[in-house]
DNA sequence: AAAGTGGTACGAATAAATTCGTTGACACTT
DNA sequence: AAGTGTCAACGAATTTATTCGTACCACTTT
């Protein structure tokens, strides 16, 4: 199992639109992006050279057999996740989960719905 | 009040070398870093040059009246680590908390006091 | 068949981050 | 005053990430 590389910024974006909505071709995440950051929007070649580095690295893989692609995110949305959570707790938190689950809730509130789901993973958590 | 820009991963270790020690000298930062990394050790002049552009970009401060040195970090740990929490929290989950709250605490299990502090901090959000 | 449309591939320019060699200043020995 | 060690400054090379122009291919539409 080939590991694969952390994504970059432009990356993960990307990997955001796959795993949104599903594979897709580069004109759908193209456009996906482009609507969402009003600002910086970039050309379409851009995008698709990105995803064909990352189509290299690994990070996606593609359905070539029609003659418009279709890509893919390679690996779910909780596999990269945890790997950048870790890196983010080692590098700007010295190690402590902790610290970094207050600063999670005090910037982005979560619905009572969640909170409720967090206090039972603590609770688990505290058993083992 | 200019805000300072987000650090870049060899930044941030060295912000977090000053973070725990306090002020310090590039030698003690560049030994720091050194002890830490078993494998990949980069020459002095390198985190020289690192800590010269932060002082640049306003991510220390540094004191200059000796012949050697004196770097400072210029903002707290936590209001960078606030920045990095809300940017993740954005771009690599779809903006819920929640969730990053969850991989944390699977990757890098909490101690029980910290759990505990967790739970108090919840209930707090609870009741908002 | 020519022209347009919508797609990939490729190469290269640009930008940003990281790395380090070299130089000269200073201070402390001898 | 000459040698030695430590330091900041600077410039430049290297690497990595981002951007896009251009070419070229397959498939309509005229």
């Amino acid at each position: 199992m080939p590991k694969t590389p952390r994504p970059t910024q432009a990356e993960l974006a990307i990997l955001q639109v796959l795993w949104e909505g599903g594979p897709a071709t580069v004109r759908q995440v193209h456009e996906a992006l482009d609507s969402k950051n009003v600002e910086r929007a970039t050309g379409y070649t851009t995008t698709l050279k990105l995803m064909q580095i990352m189509a290299e690295k690994g990070l996606v893989t593609r359905d070539q057999s029609a003659r418009t692609h279709i890509y893919s995110a390679r690996s779910p949305q909780q596999h990269t996740q945890r790997q950048l959570v870790g890196d983010l707790i080692t590098k700007a938190f010295g190690g402590s989960a902790a610290q970094l689950v207050m600063h999670a809730l005090s910037t982005h509130p979560a619905s009572k719905e969640e909170l409720a789901e967090i206090r039972r993973l603590i609770e688990q958590e505290k058993h083992k």
